[in-house]
DNA sequence: ATAAAAAGATTGATTAATCAATCACTTTTT
DNA sequence: AAAAAGTGATTGATTAATCAATCTTTTTAT
């Protein structure tokens, strides 16, 4: 038993490397040598675990999505307001991003680029498209009831959409600088939500 | 004199080829004899006209900055009140990116990766520190006379930064897509203008 | 319980492919 | 005919992937 457990460790610690290094010099510019080094493990073990780079690039960028299903999950099933709920999503993505930012850049990055990183980035199309079906509802009903300006809930989708893609892909700084702050204040205007 | 009118519109046409195979690609994967063939010149013209891969990158993507610099001039410069000066802003920008795709990705794409690009990303910084600068007195003249709703200026500024850089790199559409207008409306939705 | 043996995991030197840059030669312009 | 620009074959450096040798864990046999 103690093998698998040291392999599955050894596996999330080779991705855990890999992460921040992707999203610092893209798919090319990281050589799969500096992962093992960063990773403490030999160049050879590397493809134990991942059949090729692109394998392990793969992983590292669509792994993390599940993490991102169950936030988004919890926030189409909470109660209140879709007020309340889009204020809280605002704030629980931007945290989130904060706390996970190479990650998202990785994500981004290859949403940047899917033409190069088609598989890839059809998982995370789809993902988006998920999303969108996820949010578009509650910007309805928040319209119904004149919480929420009148619009093309899609189109607001995608431009909330656009709009969190860019805050990770421009704020470098750490989880505790202000700016966040007013990227959730700005996230949620785009909502209509002023308070 | 044809000599000289020659070298600057094959250089030209190297810069060309070069800016969306850039964008889609990125720097590593992107080959010098790709651009050269993109570009109908050979191999090693390529390197008459530029030193190396690295300064031909560059070049693609700071020289279209200087027409970026006349728009936000233009718009500095515009009679108005601020509601309808930042309104055509809004405008002007997501048209002129709906129709400069490629070189504004890559001008993000240089801004999601600083530090392996950091002289290029450093010129890009500084021409981001201008945007507001210019900016932010207008929203603060807009905020001065009740127009825009109060709120810091700055953190106004880069979200609106972080959102036209996600426009970029989320839209692949062409400019005729009826999203672009969705992305124009939720532009100016930030600077609270809903006409 | 211990040891031998089998299975599985780790490793980095080697290999083969790729590509930026050079440069000697050709073509075009002055 | 001199100068300048264009060209692509060659070169050297880099790196993903392989693989034979080594080490570690698990299983089996006594």
């Amino acid at each position: 038993m103690k093998r698998e457990q040291n392999m599955l460790e050894k596996r999330a610690k080779i991705l855990e490397a890999a992460i921040p290094l992707f999203a610092d010099n893209g798919f090319s510019a990281t050589t799969v040598a500096t992962i093992a080094k960063q990773a403490g493990v030999g160049f050879g073990t590397v493809f134990n675990y991942f059949v090729s780079k692109e394998d392990l690039f793969k992983a590292a960028v669509i792994e993390p999505l599940d993490e991102q299903r169950e936030i988004l999950k919890k926030i189409v099933m909470a109660q209140g307001t879709p007020h309340e709920r889009l204020k809280k999503m605002v704030i629980c993505h931007l945290q989130h991003f904060s706390n996970h930012r190479n990650q998202m850049r990785l994500m981004f990055y290859v949403l940047g680029q899917p033409e190069r990183f088609p598989e890839i980035a059809e998982e995370l199309f789809a993902f988006a498209r998920d999303f969108f079906a996820a949010v578009v509802p509650i910007v309805e009903e928040g319209q119904t009831n004149g919480e929420i300006p009148a619009c093309d809930p899609l189109g607001l989708s995608w431009s909330y959409f656009a709009y969190i893609n860019g805050v990770v892909m421009t704020m470098l700084d750490p989880p505790d600088d202000p700016k966040w702050e007013q990227f959730i204040l700005h996230g949620c205007r785009l909502f209509g939500i002023t308070d």
